[in-house]
DNA sequence: TTGATATTTAACCATTGAGTTAAGTAATGG
DNA sequence: CCATTACTTAACTCAATGGTTAAATATCAA
């Protein structure tokens, strides 16, 4: 039984799984735009999307800035950085000429299965 | 109505959102492996790992080379790229000074609108 | 006050996802 | 051959997700 790692990562990026929020960051990328402008490009509702920025804001990912009736969204990346610290962990599988680790395998190692505790790599 | 971005992206983050299989990843980054020592550590039966190996493999982080009755499985990275790459059109949200917007609106704003929906506690 | 505009909340529904147990398949070895 | 080992598939449950419509809330503007 091993400890989970942090759940926020789950979130972030189950809030990045889905391509009406990530066509929402990109909108949002070019600047501060309300609900309805954020919603107008999309083929549904408005409760759908008011929806789907209660979960970017959830993340942390949209901040809101109520003025009047309107309400000023605007994105925030930080929570971005996470995932991307993450995925960094992973460069050396596709950062480089070696794709597929299967390349890597082939040349730097004749036949050590299982634990790799002499292991090279890292 | 706007286009939708790649939808294997959808599938990238959606298996990385799973903390089980961000382990599983995770303990592969160290080195080939069987199925059973995968899912070893995990408190969950052996069909639910299975599971989750067929998401990886379904979006191409996980190779299989099968070896008799064991499958050998290693990690290929090259999706994660794309999530990078995407995550990365983002970097001048996080990795400026800025760090969250929230501190700017603190500085240039009222104060006063800190928690705007305050629904969960997150 | 009245009505329109901007947005959320509530209630509901269908689909998906993560887990279960039980059964099936395939390779190994006495 | 038969049992064991390694793993997958099938069938099911339960909760979460993404959408809907209808109603509620709040602000603006006559």
């Amino acid at each position: 039984m091993v400890k989970y790692q942090s759940d926020t990562l789950d979130h972030i990026f189950s809030a990045l799984s889905d391509p009406t929020r990530r066509a929402i960051l990109a909108r949002l990328a070019l600047g501060e735009t309300t609900v309805s402008e954020l919603a107008e490009p999309f083929d549904m509702s408005l409760p759908a999307v008011s929806k789907h920025l209660k979960v970017l804001e959830g993340v942390g990912l949209l901040v809101r800035e109520r003025q009047g009736r309107l309400h000023l969204c605007q994105i925030d990346g930080a929570p971005m950085r996470e995932a991307a610290n993450w995925i960094g962990r992973y460069r050396r599988f596709w950062d480089t000429q070696l794709d597929s680790l299967a390349d890597y395998l082939e040349r730097s190692n004749t036949n050590n299965r299982k634990n790799p505790s002499g292991g090279k790599n890292g």
